[in-house]
DNA sequence: GCCAACGTTGGC
DNA sequence: GCCAACGTTGGC
């Protein structure tokens, strides 16, 4: 199983609304980078995925899995755009913040540390492994 | 609210 | 096919 990050703005779709959606999930579209996009077409069905707060928080919140593979963009008509379905899985222990992962040394080569842009990321097998400890441990 | 970084667009 | 201009994102 591969490992991802989702992006999303709390003020227009956060955890809370992933989670409302419940297993039925929400089409992950609107993404209009190539980058995001071949990430997207490389998911496999259960794959899963952080979910980060940008901008407000700046954390990962939770744990999301694919629930639809790859499949045209509902949002638009431009054949190029394709998303999945992404829904909640469960919330972290406690959120893990773009600061913790900075100062992380086992997370120096992290997308997320290095190229905070990229709405779609890949996480790596110790990547995630990782961030699951952070979770878990109080930081203090 | 500013601005740096990045990706995309379009003129040449 | 290069590169300048522009728009967007997101951390600060």
């Amino acid at each position: 199983m591969a490992y991802w990050l989702f992006k999303s703005e709390p003020d227009v779709f956060g955890w809370d609304d992933l989670v409302a959606r419940g297993a039925k999930g929400e089409e992950w579209d609107g993404v209009r980078n190539y980058q995001a996009r071949n990430n997207m077409r490389a998911m496999k069905l259960g794959d899963r995925g952080l979910f980060y707060h940008s901008n407000v928080g700046k954390e990962m919140v939770g744990i999301a899995e694919v629930c639809a593979e790859v499949h045209p963009d509902s949002s638009t008509d431009d054949p190029r755009w394709e998303c999945v379905d992404i829904r909640a899985v469960r919330p972290l222990g406690r959120p893990v913040t773009l600061d913790q992962a900075k100062v992380e040394p086992r997370l120096s080569e992290m997308v997320l540390v290095n190229n905070s842009r990229l709405s779609v990321q890949p996480v790596s097998d110790s990547e995630w492994a990782v961030i699951m400890e952070m979770s878990e441990t109080d930081p203090d």
